[in-house]
DNA sequence: AATCATCCTATGGTCATACGATTGACTTGA
DNA sequence: TCAAGTCAATCGTATGACCATAGGATGATT
């Protein structure tokens, strides 16, 4: 699925850097040879540079190269770059820091929730909901859904930045969620509480939906434990040997 | 203060955008426009252009130009898309969800930092506070100590994304600061709340942390809101009229 | 006159080449 | 041994050309 040639090689450059296929502090092949790596024009390699700069990946200057910055410069809330995250596979400690940031998020988002939402807001989170319910009774997707009732709840919040966190958050509720609902079981048993959360925001009762979601991530951070513990005695499961030549995709 | 052409070109620009001077779905001047206004080659526009679209700042297309996006979609934990906001001057409505950003993120951070917290960040923390400490009493430049003291317990939350959020926070905290500074003996009362926070912290007790930061947080929220209301009665704190054109800096 | 298909053109996307600017590394001399 | 000067690798900037896309104008058809 070609997008264009800028595209696809700030996708190529900067899962690569995510992936951390280049050591931190190292310099990545200088333009001429990345040209030549690619096959692309130096143009395209140096607008590609300069959008990973733009995200933190990496710097640059004359002489010492592009230079791979520690992950601690990244912009983790950039789409791109959390996205490239979810790609290389999602490293415990990534999962860790999310799960922090959940929880840190999460329940004060639903008390602004609770006293910002709008009626869009509300409406747009029970067809999420309602989304849902039909997924469980009647088959469908519902990681999708599940997926927008909570992005809609952290849009209700109403505050710009609390908003930018949801699609970061969004790589960590895909993950959970697909890991309940591997127990059948598991969106049945979660749809109540989820209804628990929408109407204490629809009574504007920030207090419950501050409680309904912390029983909601409780579960969830139970679920990713289990998981984590049980691919600890599985260690293959990252990925397989990469190449650091350009993909022809 | 000369830094490059790059630079400068993304600074110009990304300024001007955050600062609205573009409308939100209209079109930059084309390439060749841009050039002649800002006096650089085309490689720059361009470049410069990646690296706002890597911000989220604006989009591109052949035939549709460069389109301003709107601000949700802005990469609000950008440092320098908070820069450029900062030096447009704090909006409220900014200003209100950084606030709210900091009474969801800082309790919660204490707590982790109550947990984690190693002994270099708290000899980092206790440094800032002996410089907090010396500008009280000897005077010195109690803003930036303050800051430092902030971000140092931010840092040993031990999570990327909380830490990352230390850099956004500095634009309202350095703000807050400046207020309470201004009252002078400002400083000299919130000292011994700081020591509260960074005591708890060595103590790993994390409720005592959590409730002194939401101390020092409501004190912040007040001296906010008193400024914004005089300001009120004072519209004229907007910068004056902007000019659309390329400035000559 | 209204609608649809076609072509035109403005605009960003890509490529190639040349030269400038910076800085780490090497060399040379004291 | 150390310091200053030189060198060269690498990114930074500029220019010109051509390609690709998509919005808008133009004209034919009903």
């Amino acid at each position: 699925m070609i997008k264009n040639v800028h595209g696809n090689t700030v996708d190529h450059l900067g899962a690569a850097l995510v992936a951390g296929r280049y050591a931190v502090g190292s310099s990545l092949p200088p333009e001429p040879r990345l040209c030549a790596e690619l096959g692309v024009s130096r143009t395209v390699v140096r607008e590609a540079v300069k959008s990973l700069v733009a995200k933190g990946l990496i710097t640059t200057g004359p002489k010492v190269g592009t230079r791979v910055q520690a992950s601690e410069h990244w912009n983790w809330f950039d789409p791109d770059v959390v996205a490239w995250q979810t790609q290389a596979g999602l490293s415990p400690e990534f999962l860790r820091d999310l799960q922090d940031l959940r929880r840190v998020v999460e329940p004060a988002a639903m008390r602004l929730a609770a006293e910002r939402a709008t009626a869009e807001d509300i409406l747009e989170i029970e067809q999420s909901f309602a989304g849902m319910k039909h997924a469980v009774e009647k088959g469908g997707d519902y990681v999708a859904h599940d997926l927008r009732f909570h992005q809609g709840l952290l849009n209700a919040s109403r505050n710009r930045m609390l908003v930018q966190m949801s699609k970061v958050l969004g790589a960590l509720l895909r993950t959970s969620f697909e890991i309940s609902t591997r127990r059948k079981d598991g969106p049945a048993l979660s749809l109540p509480l989820h209804r628990a959360v929408l109407d204490a925001v629809i009574a504007h009762d920030a207090d419950t939906a501050e409680k309904a979601i912390r029983v909601l991530i409780e579960g969830a951070r139970q679920d990713i434990e289990d998981v984590l513990a049980s691919r600890r005695k599985l260690p293959q499961l990252g990925k397989p040997a990469r190449r650091l030549t350009a993909a022809t995709d």
